[in-house]
Order: C-alpha cells, then structure tokens, then sequence
DNA sequence: GCCGTTTTCGGCCCGACTGTTTTCAGTCG
C-alpha cells in the first residue's frame, strides 16, 4: 500500500476520520467476522480483515477514489471483489454481500466472538449445538451446565469464559501509551533485578509507541528461567495468572492489563524481540521475505531451510543464519535495520537505509506550555527554569485566551500585562530565550479570540480549537482552514482536539489542512500529552510526505508534564518525522528567524 | 479474496499454551 501523488490525489495512504472509510472498514471486518465464523476459506476470511485494515488506515477519503476502480485495486490488498463492493456501498449505501451474510448468523454471535478464549469453532458448535446466539444466552447456558455437554468443553473451559466475560464488562478498551509506558518500566525494572536475568526489554505496539495498546510484551533471556517467571508471577498487581509455560507466562494486573512475559535463549533474542515487537502485518511480510530467499523465520532465527514440511529448524538443532541481534536479522533479508516505530506495513520494505527518524535529544525547545496565568501550576520563572534543565534553548509562554474561561483565559488587558511580564522574564532568567506566546482560541467559524493588533504583538501564535469539537467534517475543515492562512499564526495546535478513549473530536479533511499548512508555512501540532497525540500518527506522515513543518510540544501545565514529550516523539517517529522538518529541533536562530517571517 | 523477477492457478506465516484429549484442536499474538 504505497502509492503517491499529490495532496488530495491517490497518495501514500494512511488514516482516517472520513465517515466513508470508517463505514466501509467497519463492513468488511464484520464480513471477515461472519465468513470466519461460518468456516469460509480462511484465505478469504484474511482478505476481508485485510481491506478492512486498509480503509481504517487511508488518509485519502475513499470516495475519491472510487470513480475509478482501478484506483482502487492500485493499492496492495485490494483486488476486484473488493474495489467492486466498495463503489457498490458508495453508490447505494449498502453492501448486497454483507446483507446476505448477515442473514446467516444471530447477531449476538459477533459479540460473542469478542470474548477472549472464543474463537469461530467454539463459537460456531456453542450456536449449532446448544442455542448460544448471543452473550445473554452464553451467560444463562453457563450457569445451567448445558454447555459442558459439549465436546472439548470441560470445567475449566466454562470457568475461563465466565471470568473473560466479566473482564471485558469490567475493562473492554485498549489502555494509552502514558498509562502503559510506565507500568511496563517499571516491571522491567523489577524483572532485571531478580538474579540470573541478562536482558529484559520491552515488546509488542508498546515498543512501537501505539498511540493505545492491547497488552504489554515483555521478552528476556536468563540463566534461571524458574527464578525469573516466579518472580514475574510474584509481582505486586498480579491478580490472575492466566498461563505458566515453559517459555511464556502471562498475568492480569489489578488494573486490568494484561502482561506476557517470554523467556528466551540469549541467541535468538535479536530475532525474538523482532517477532515479539510485529506489527502482524510487518512479520508476515518479513516472513514471506524470508521465504523468497528460500530462508525460514520465526521467533528463534534466520533459518536456511524454507521446507515447512520438515520439523522446526531449531528443534533439529540447526544453526541459524542470523538470531542475535535485529540489525543481523535485517541484513540478512536485504533489509536496512528498520525502527519498531515504522514496522506497520506501510512503505518500510521500501526503505534503503535506515531513516534518521527525530529523537528525544533533538528537541531543544517547547513552543506550547501554561503558567498560572490561566490553568497551569508554573510561574513564568519555573516553567522557564525547566526548559532550561531540560536542555531547552527557548520556551515559549502560551496561556489561554479569553474564550477559555474554564482555563481562565486571558483578557486582552491581562495578556499585555503578561506580555510585559513575560519580557521582564527573559531579561531576568539567563541561559533561555522565553518567548511571549498564546495559545489563541479558534472560534467556531475560524475567527481568532484575539484581534490582529495584539496577535502582533506574540512572538508566537498557536491557535487551536477547545470548543464545537463536534462540528461537521467541511464546518471543520473551514474552520481549521481559515487559522491556518491566517498570516500571523505559527502553529495549528492539536488540530482535531480529540482525546484518546474519550472524545472523537474535529474531523477536518486533514489533507486540505496539510496543502494550506505547507502554502503558508504554517507548523501542524503533535501535541505530546499522551490523552492527545493529536496529530496523529498517520496524520503526521502524511504532513511529512508533502514537506509540511510539525512542532512537537507537550502542552505542560506542570513541570512533570515536560516527560510527555517522549510520546509525542514516538507518535512522530511513527509518521517518519525527521529533525530537520521539526521546528522544535531547530537552532535558536533558525527559529527565531522562521517566527519573525510572521511578524 | 489476493497475488505473480520461475506462477492467471495454486499457493497463502509460525509457534506456544491450554484443556481436552490419549495425540490434538482451538486460540492467540
């Protein structure tokens, strides 16, 4: 799926909020989810979930595409059936296919497969042979003990379904990288403490920094496999242990999250922290790659054996090409080392060397932060003074405006007070330049909260929205529009104003934004706070691709919020930002010179 | 259903763990 062209045009494909995607997304997973379940080819099964990923992931609203099948079929994975019921659905609204399958099944069933530990066959037999059709008359068979009359299914069985059902009701959504990133340090921590532990490290889309994720992965090698998985069994938070292998544990802590730990041989551990950390997608395409040079990968090695009619390579005892490390494992297949960030099939087996993707230590300075001016915990000297411990050159000061007032934004009378307390900051703290900013409300129809005179008077101006979040995709792109041509501002900040889990939030035709961003010379905002990320990844790429300027910011209200920006580096990383593209990584003088080109 | 630097037909990634079995099916990632 790589395919390029012009800002609105067929392009490198990448997310989306349009409703039409979404839709037909959501209808193609429901068609794998039925045809699984109704024991179809499991080839056309993968299909369908494939298109469905397709579509959740394109930037270009489909729409656009479809009076031409061809610019359909153009991208990888979707072939004439598919392209054929996607301008079906376009044209009428429904989906003939999906209509007849749904006729096939309860509804309920498709719930039912949401359960952890049910899968189409179980599934399937509980629907022929004992009447389930939903999660109702799951829980009532349950409890009557019909359901154990069914082959394969013991007391344990039923018990493990009884307890997943009450966990999804309990937890059900994914949990954020903020909320998971520190959890998973800290076991990590734990872990490579206990004796005879050599690496630990974490896996899965966390190691990919997802902006939400389903569990957390963690992989080490150690002299003592027993100490290390009790230990791990052992933790604070453990309320269940869900498996205890030889090689995997897995646990539910008391907040919900699943954690799985796999203990692996210090060989192979380059080739298992690969197949741990995926994506899906990725490993299956790396795995294919492997296959084309009559090679085998899995999570032990490199293997120069592509027979798979023969047993496991590593269990003869064969040598692997390549296991240790990743960067051997990549070579080995042709490939540059390639970043976890990028591993999403999408344009990484392209890639010819390994990009320069922005890190931690290139920011040097924040352009988006609050003092108590409006709602933030600093004063103007304490935000300035953990700029500077951060290694920052420059902090810009941007409270609230007057339209904020449940951030108790700014008057215009107060903001030149502010203004002027700002500048005597700057003569007083050494070792950082502060700038006199505002983060300026976008009104409903595009209009700033502050008139042109003052807005002249900021070295910066971000301008985002905090109110109407749910407007209509074109009010919305208007509206998005209209701040970003506006001539005296810098930086769109959090374009969609959506919180992860919570709030959907704008849906702008994010890539007339990217267009106009790029014409004026306006930054796009990867605000950093982790209920944000916003942009988003695949937003973020597709502002890269067309040489769009992002700024990095964490949007601090206090001091400890200075750490959220390690999210907003990895969302970045994740839509392929380099550096030089980031104002935020620039020097002070690039900087300072690109804010005046506004003035 | 999708795809093609050996293919328009014949393939399509790989292994661990559980619970039920007595040799393995189903699920998961």
């Amino acid at each position: 799926m790589h395919i390029r062209g012009r800002p609105g045009e067929l392009f490198t494909a990448y997310t989306a909020d349009m409703p039409a995607n979404a839709d037909l997304s959501h209808i193609f997973e429901q068609m794998s989810k039925i045809l699984e379940l109704t024991g179809a080819n499991p080839f056309r099964v993968n299909a369908h979930g494939k298109v469905a990923r397709i579509l959740a992931d394109l930037t270009v609203d489909v729409s656009q595409l479809a009076d031409d099948p061809a610019k359909l079929t153009a991208i990888d994975g979707i072939g004439e059936a598919s392209a054929k019921k996607i301008v079906e659905y376009l044209k009428t609204g429904r989906v003939k296919e999906r209509d007849e399958l749904l006729k096939e099944i309860p509804k309920g069933l498709l719930e039912v497969m949401e359960i952890p530990g049910l899968g189409p066959k179980t599934v399937k037999l509980m629907w022929e042979r004992a009447g389930v059709t939903d999660v109702e008359t799951l829980k009532a068979k349950l409890n009557t003990g019909e359901l154990a009359q069914l082959p394969r299914m013991g007391t344990k069985t039923v018990q493990n379904i009884k307890e997943s059902i009450e966990f999804i009701a309990l937890s059900g959504k994914r949990i954020r990288l903020g909320e998971a990133l520190p959890v998973a340090t800290q076991i990590v921590e734990r872990l490579r403490g206990v004796k005879g532990t050599k690496q630990v490290e974490c896996a899965g889309s966390l190691r990919r920094g997802k902006e939400t994720i389903g569990d957390i992965d963690i992989l080490a090698s150690t002299a003592n496999p027993e100490a290390l998985s009790r230990a791990f069994q052992a933790m604070a938070g453990v309320v269940k242990v869900l498996a205890a292998g030889e090689t995997k544990s897995s646990v539910r802590l008391d907040t919900g999250i699943q954690v799985d730990l796999r203990v692996i041989d210090e060989e192979s551990f380059g080739a298992a922290l690969m197949y741990f950390t995926g994506s899906k997608q990725h490993n299956v395409l790396m795995r294919e790659r492997a296959i084309k040079k009559d090679l085998r990968l899995n999570e032990y090695g490199l293997f120069a054996d592509a027979d798979r009619e023969t047993e496991a390579p590593q269990s003869r005892g064969a040598r692997p090409v390549a296991a240790r490390t990743e960067q051997e494992v990549f070579a080995a297949l042709a490939l540059p080392w390639v970043p976890p960030e990028i591993r999403e099939d999408r344009g990484e087996f392209e890639l010819t060397s390994t990009p320069n993707l922005i890190d931690l230590s290139d920011i040097k300075a924040e352009l988006h932060a609050h003092t108590v001016a409006s709602d933030g915990k600093m004063t103007i000297d304490q935000l300035a003074l953990e700029a500077k411990a951060r290694g920052f050159h420059t902090v810009a000061v941007t409270d609230h405006s007057k339209s904020s007032a449940q951030a108790n934004g700014l008057s215009a009378d107060r903001l030149r007070d502010h203004i002027q307390d700002v500048r005597e900051a700057n003569q007083r703290v050494k070792g950082i330049t502060i700038l006199a900013g505002s983060e300026v409300d976008i009104l409903a129809d595009g209009r700033l909260d502050y008139d042109d005179k003052l807005l002249a008077e900021l070295d910066l101006v971000i301008a985002s929205p905090h109110s109407a979040l749910r407007q209509d995709p074109t009010a919305a792109t208007k509206r998005l529009l209209k701040a970003i041509k506006h001539p005296l501002v810098h930086i769109l900040g959090h374009p969609t104003g959506r919180l992860i889990n919570r709030r959907e939030g704008l849906q702008p035709d994010i890539n007339a934004l990217i267009e106009a961003a790029v014409e004026c010379d306006t930054a796009l905002e990867i605000n950093a706070n982790y209920l944000r990320l916003d942009l988003r990844d695949t937003h973020i790429r597709a502002a890269v691709e067309f040489g769009a300027l992002l700024s990095i910011n964490t949007d601090a209200h206090s001091p400890d919020h200075f750490d959220f920006l390690h999210y907003g580096i990895l969302t970045a990383r994740r839509g392929w930002l380099t550096a030089d593209r980031c104002i935020n990584a620039w020097s002070r003088q690039r900087l300072k010179d690109w804010l005046k080109s506004k003035r």
